[in-house]
DNA sequence: CTAATATGGTTGCAATTGAAACTAATAATA
DNA sequence: TATTATTAGTTTCAATTGCAACCATATTAG
């Protein structure tokens, strides 16, 4: 469907496309989030990496995640300020701190987990089944690239 | 592919999928502009409009591409300092500015289209016939529903 | 014709982001 | 054991963004 002939439409420009649809998506969810919980996608992001594995350091968070440590320091300082995750010098190493969801997070996690999940069958509930099927080996292909 | 039942993983999560792939298209893109032409991504979708018809005004371009009047303008002033775009008054309207590409800025738009086609193939061999079929009929659907 | 409303575009200010510099602690090397 | 190099995390400062208020012109309604 894009064009091949020299010119160039940013309506069938893949770059383009891809960045209006992914804005359009995690604006909606960021404010989902920031209006029910008072969280961004980001603070989101740490919650729901914490929910899966008890407890991580920044540096693991930033190889799970896609956010920089900068990033996940910021984050992690706000969520520490609404008492979601407590905050322990690691086992071994006083540089490292290791993070894990409080009560207060658990709490927001266990009610975050399902509102996510339906948002999104909400998005994939337009697609086709060889659509829906083919979207994460599209995705998986094209996070293995170099760009 | 994704989860079904009641976890949740941010690997399996489109909406954090579709943005950790977007943005990193996006930046590469960007520092690519950045490096070569030295412009934002901003700048150069308007470049990118502008090639496609020859005069539009702030309004015009906003309802065409994923950008509010605000970062418009800002685009615009970049644009203008940099003499690839020339604004005049519109006819009939002494609100309205239309804008189009000078020669120095057509000569950047040629330059651009080429290379941001050729990104896009390099992105687009990595899909399968198939894929490359249902990626655009994706977007389309998924930009037409309400979320 | 005048008052109210709407539209095109810009500006100001606060919040967010990015990049580099920084502190503190560990690991590696000699 | 000193010395250097890495690693974890934070801070700082400038640039970018987002939102609301703003000006100027156009349009509409009384």
């Amino acid at each position: 469907m894009s064009c091949d002939n020299g010119s160039l439409s940013l309506q069938t420009f893949l770059p383009y496309r891809l960045s209006a649809l992914s804005n359009r998506v995690s604006q909606s969810l960021a404010s989902k989030y920031s209006k029910q919980f008072g969280i961004s996608v980001q603070e989101w992001r740490i919650v729901a990496v914490l929910g899966e594995s008890k407890s991580l350091s920044a540096v693991s968070i930033t190889n799970r995640i896609a956010m920089d440590k900068v990033a996940v320091s910021r984050a992690v300082k706000k969520l520490l300020s609404k008492e979601l995750v407590i905050k322990y010098v690691a086992d071994g190493d006083n540089r490292r701190y290791d993070l894990q969801l409080s009560e207060k997070g658990i709490a927001l996690y266990q009610q975050l987990v399902p509102i996510a999940l339906s948002y999104e069958q909400k998005i994939m509930a337009q697609l086709s089944d060889s659509e829906q099927q083919q979207i994460f080996s599209f995705l998986n292909k094209l996070d293995a690239i170099e760009l």
